[in-house]
RNA sequence: GUGGGUGUAGCCUAGUGGUUAAGGCGCCAGGUUGUGGCCCUGGAGAUCGAGGGUUCGAAUCCCUCCACUCACCCCA
């Protein structure tokens, strides 16, 4: 038998109303917030993401689903959704729009990864894009945007977390910094630490080892290096978010994964611990786009895994809507009448009333539990005598009652039984 | 990649060396030759994760592999 592979999943019917409920408000936040939306290919060049998100990054050192099609070219499903986005502004002239242009997605992303909770080798990313405009307004907005997105889900308990982690030019001077302060303590390190004093040192701060927590909190801070602009940048940023009312948290260990961002990175995080630790996050990316080729451009974003969300609003007990189901079940007794109720049931369709009929041999009493297991509202019996009289029975499946009636008599009950 | 836990019908579970692997939920059908839910009866559905080994005999013990799962790394 097939399985599913190794980290992904069916979406079944019954997950499908959590799916539809986080997508359209994502949807409905772009809209509100003029965002537009854009979908990009599932593959895309390895040159994109192994360029944009790092060479040394485990995402692209090990995670990448890359191949070679039989064309000799070597491709990458989707390991992110920013370097999409950027390529797609540049291929299609998006400078010459009125700038900040603003886009989102939902779109599967890959990586292959150990699964676990939360974590999955296809999961779906809801994304938004700010390019074209380095105002610290816009990075203002996007985390509006984003806060207002779990908050409008339901979701409770959660904290704003922000950072900035400078730019081109001052961060250099940081990181050397930075990576003196450990080399002084670098017996206390994890061994994973070790590592990431030589591979990627801003990581360093955000280790989970209780040993090297000691050696991070007392930590050289990158928002003490910030050049002047920088430095204004995030102190307006601040600002702002101060006035909109977020409730934000300056956390000097808080850093991203991807090498691309600079100056605003910030993260979403539920109170639960391990894998799901991040709802989402996000940051400047403003060489991101001039290192794809393009001229400088200035950007911020945000992502948000979606299974993440869902584990979280059924983990705190969030009710989302029901999805519509059909509540009239039309059901007939005899061959002559189930060529009627055929034509019955396309009938109410054309008038807009969803309906299940029955198809098949069954008899009337299982045609009955089938709508009764369905949940249907009413049932609509057609059989011989009914096909004499030009009459039709509807059943009432909460009372039991039930009326012989016209077909014209019915398209009137059930659209005002049924708004 | 590292470490732990778990694998018995669609789902949940019993069975820890001995006849045809048991029960519940769900599904299907009958009890009403045109009527659902409750109840009763019956049925279908399991190569007991896979392969190998020990044994007269393995779901049960041993080995290997696989899958699922949790955590680490990393990330959403």
């Amino acid at each position: 038998m097939y399985r599913a592979p190794r980290g992904t999943s069916d979406i079944l019917p019954q997950e499908q109303a959590y799916w539809r409920y986080v997508e359209h408000r994502a949807v409905r936040l772009c809209e509100l917030y003029g965002y537009q939306r854009i979908d990009t290919p599932a593959f895309e060049d390895l040159g994109l993401f192994s360029r944009s998100i790092g060479e040394g990054t485990d995402i692209v050192e090990k995670e990448m689903y890359t191949f070679e099609d039989k064309g000799g070219n070597q491709l990458t499903l989707r390991a992110e959704g920013t370097a999409p986005v950027c390529r797609a502004y540049l291929e299609h002239g998006m400078h010459n729009l009125p700038q900040p242009v603003k886009l989102y997605y939902v779109a599967p992303i890959f990586r292959y990864e150990r699964p676990q909770a939360g974590r999955y080798r296809e999961h779906y990313q809801f994304g938004c894009e700010a390019l074209g405009d380095s105002a610290p307004a816009l990075d203002a907005e996007v985390i509006d945007l984003a806060w207002q997105f779990f908050i409008s889900l339901g979701l409770r308990r959660l904290t704003l977390k922000l950072n900035s982690i400078g730019c081109r030019q001052c961060r250099p001077e940081y990181l050397a910094t930075l990576k003196s302060y450990y080399s002084g303590h670098i017996q206390k390190l994890c061994r994973d630490c070790k590592t990431r004093l030589k591979r990627n040192p801003l990581r360093l701060l955000d280790c989970k080892q209780p040993q090297c927590q000691a050696v991070a909190d007392s930590a050289p801070k990158s928002s003490d290096y910030l050049c002047p602009d920088c430095e204004e940048h995030f102190s307006r940023l601040r600002g702002y978010l101060e006035r909109l009312g977020l409730p934000f948290e300056v956390s000097h260990r808080l850093v991203r994964g991807l090498d691309y961002y600079t100056r605003t990175v910030f993260e979403i995080q539920p109170e639960s611990e391990g894998a799901q630790s991040t709802l989402g996050g996000g940051g400047r990316y403003d060489d991101l786009i001039s290192e794809l080729g393009g001229r400088p451009t200035p950007a911020i974003g945000f992502a948000t895994g979606m299974e993440r969300i869902i584990l979280n609003l059924k983990k705190q007990g969030v009710t989302v809507p029901a999805l519509p189901r059909p509540r009239v079940f039309v059901a007939y007794v005899g061959d002559e009448a189930r060529d009627e109720a055929v034509k019955l049931a396309a009938r109410l369709r054309r008038v807009g009333i969803s309906v299940i009929g029955a198809v098949g041999d069954k008899s009337l009493k299982a045609q009955l539990r089938q709508a009764n297991n369905l949940a249907a509202s009413y049932a609509v019996i057609i059989g011989d005598e009914e096909i004499k009289t030009g009459k039709v029975v509807l059943r009432d499946m909460a009372t039991s009652e039930q009326e012989t009636i016209t077909v014209t008599q019915l398209l009137e009950r059930l659209r005002s039984a049924l708004g």
